[in-house]
DNA sequence: AACTAAACTGTTACCGATAACATGAATACA
DNA sequence: TGTATTCATGTTATCGGTAACAGTTTAGTT
């Protein structure tokens, strides 16, 4: 492997003066630096990223730690694991993706934490090294999330727009600030429209949205869109009122939010929120990256809601 | 933080002989030991791994390369980064996840490789760190796998003891060896039995599985099992005697292979291979670690197929 | 007792980079 | 013309470890 001295020696200068051409060019003469770039090219140079990361009293290791659990089965955690990985390989970071438990083993430059709730905000406040979070959060850490509210509100007004008459809400039976965010959303749009919003909530699991409508079928008018907080609770939905021998899209709406996968084994496909978590877990590296070399804190990065188009709204 | 020297004023020796301590324990004087020991626990000392990464000229990253397109609905990459990841952290590597494009940039101590086809060959003989494949192959890699042969020796045997008279190989259409394995399982379990092999290859897509039963429905006799080579093609086998009307799995058996996620669309579930993904990537990490660690290669590790039945056949 | 080998422990140099300081040349200003 | 200031480059020490070698005991032999 080709190191500094080996470029200086080529290049005629001091190792210093190759750092510098690296780390501050504006130091160097134009000469000198073309002479510097001139070696580094034919020796091929690659910098030791070890070497300086000791130099440095940094890593160049980042941390993701997933406090939920994983479901496996549901592609979010790759599509955001690729998303950070692929920053972080452009940046010559590495990933090291930890658990709560073996959290503290090891350093690193930074962190990132998906699924917070609350009980994890003081353990999180007490780290020295920058954090951001993906997903929206109410104690003032840098975040990445799309914006859930603008979501639920987009979908409402579709349903609206498309007619139907009566907006019921679904919701996750949790404290979490996204929720609380997507019922803002469908609140905010049902009020504009002078109506009274109706709210359920239940674990994240489509058998309870379906049990639901089913046990309450009677009772539900036609005309009526259902504006869930997941896809899992909308596929729930649809299954109920598809056996209660009610009509999707004409006499009942279904919204969906999230578009990862769940939705590939629904008919007819949720109308949904679709999530680039990719670009999403890209941002967030970038994020905590610039938070790490510059030490200033970015501020919260929110992606605008895409609605996907499935087949349970109108038209 | 703390370092060699503050642990080694504590106790009153030289820096080297804690970093004896630690790397080489049964050269010190078990007095010494105990002080160092003593010492390290008061100070709550970590090795700085960047150091001894520099010191020992490696880098305490392992490069992940996903070859095949990364079908991100199938949680298969996921568990397998999760359980390669698990390991590395537990022996404070760290994991990088590269495309072939990057692979280059960047040093590690050595490579994880997945989904390679005969084309990378070359590229993967010439590299100078160790490596372990993910899957098994003909060239002297290094690998970890599920015992291909053994999986449809085994669902074959079984198929031929529920009753079934018939039995048909569905096979992927590559040049990949798992894919020479399977068929291998099947075709010699059917000769031991003193039976014709009958085998059909197709793009790993269930329609064109489904297709080619509908097409020939008519010639294809009762009791006949499909032994087929992936999840999905059983998939697709398995809608298309459903649709043409046939009865599973009274009148027609099928297995897969894989059972990660898409079995679980299945109604019936498909009888099929269960592999443990997150385990073999554990396996895969412990093995490139113990490489890179004594130097040895270790030779593959085959890990032994477990049948996971579901209703596809009899009983 | 004298000599050698083995077993510990300490010293020094080094891994490949960077920051802080030192040096020397060029420019500025009185 | 002499001195202050700036700018470009080189020198040294350092990051936190490790290997190689050197020095000191201790034990074993004859």
């Amino acid at each position: 492997m080709t190191t500094l001295v080996d470029v200086a020696k080529k290049a005629n200068v001091s190792k210093m003066t190759v750092s510098r051409v690296i780390n501050h060019p504006d130091k160097v003469t134009d000469e000198l630096k073309q002479l510097v770039y001139e070696a580094m090219r034919e020796l091929d140079y690659h910098p030791n990223v070890i070497a300086k990361a000791l130099a440095n009293k940094s890593t160049r290791i980042i941390k993701l730690c997933i406090l939920e659990d994983i479901d496996t089965t549901e592609p979010y955690y790759m599509n955001l694991m690729i998303g950070i990985a692929k920053t972080l390989d452009l940046h010559q970071y590495s990933l090291q993706l930890v658990t709560r438990r073996n959290f503290d083993i090891g350093n690193c430059d930074g962190y990132i934490i998906t699924g917070m709730r609350e009980a994890d905000v003081d353990w999180i406040k007490k780290l020295t090294k920058p954090v951001v979070l993906f997903g929206e959060n109410r104690y003032g850490f840098d975040y990445v999330d799309t914006n859930n509210k603008a979501g639920t509100y987009l979908l409402s007004q579709l349903a609206l727009k498309k007619g139907y008459e009566h907006l019921i809400y679904i919701g996750i039976d949790s404290k979490e600030s996204f929720e609380y965010s997507r019922e803002a959303g469908y609140i905010q749009q049902v009020q504009e429209n002078r109506m009274v919003p109706e709210l359920h909530r239940f674990d994240n699991h489509s058998h309870l949205s379906e049990e639901y409508v089913e046990q309450n079928w009677k009772n539900i008018p036609k005309n009526t869109a259902f504006i869930c907080a997941s896809d899992r609770l909308a596929i729930g939905i649809e299954r109920a009122i598809i056996r209660c021998g009610g009509k999707i899209p004409d006499d009942f709406g279904v919204t969906g939010f999230d578009g990862v996968f769940l939705n590939q084994i629904a008919s007819p496909r949720i109308t949904t929120i679709k999530q680039s978590i990719i670009e999403m877990g890209s941002a967030c590296g970038e994020n905590l990256l610039d938070k790490i070399e510059s030490g200033e804190t970015s501020g919260p990065l929110v992606f605008e809601p895409k609605i996907c188009l499935g087949g349970t709204l109108r038209n």
